[in-house]
DNA sequence: GCCAACGTTGGC
DNA sequence: GCCAACGTTGGC
């Protein structure tokens, strides 16, 4: 079992969000980059669990658990064009965009904020991708070590 | 709202 | 294939 960084917006959608919706269930859509689509195409597998962090927030900080229940199949939001995310180069047959459904695991009982991820930035964390500088990568590898001690700092 | 960082686009 | 222009991300 691998794990994972996905970051949203809670102004669009928020862990909240994932907790209220059907079976706490739902597709990761939206993503429009290629890197982190290859992830969600290739990489991330059913079972793998995964960090749910709030980004471009006055709290930006991981917020609590999902994990994957269903592998990468062909964003729907691209293929439809009154949705915002739709995508001209985006075919039923080269759907280019990609998802893969998250349930919620556990909404934690604070967020981690990210200043507290940064403090351990020269130490435990030195390989978290979020702390790199200038990442702008909406989906990221986690390591179990860097896993394991986040969730401790909860 | 600002701005640094970085991905994508498009002209050549 | 290069690279400048442009758009977006995301923290502050």
């Amino acid at each position: 079992m691998n794990h994972w960084l996905f970051k949203s917006e809670p102004d669009s959608f928020s862990i909240d969000d994932l907790a209220a919706a059907p079976k706490k269930t739902a597709a990761w859509d939206g993503v429009r980059n290629f890197q982190a689509r290859n992830m969600l195409r290739d990489s991330i597998k059913k079972g793998d669990q995964g960090l749910f962090y709030h980004s471009s927030c006055a709290v930006p900080g991981v917020a609590g658990l999902f994990t994957v229940t269903r592998e990468g199949y062909p964003d729907a939001t691209a293929l439809d064009p009154k949705h915002p995310h739709y995508d001209a180069g985006a075919t039923p047959e080269e759907p280019r965009w990609y998802v893969v459904d998250v349930k919620l695991l556990r909404k934690f009982k604070r967020v981690v904020t990210l200043d507290e991820l940064r403090s351990h930035a020269s130490s435990k964390l030195a390989n978290l991708e979020i702390l790199r500088r200038g990442n702008r990568l909406s989906i990221t590898p986690v390591s179990k070590r860097d896993w394991d001690f986040i969730l401790s700092l909860e």
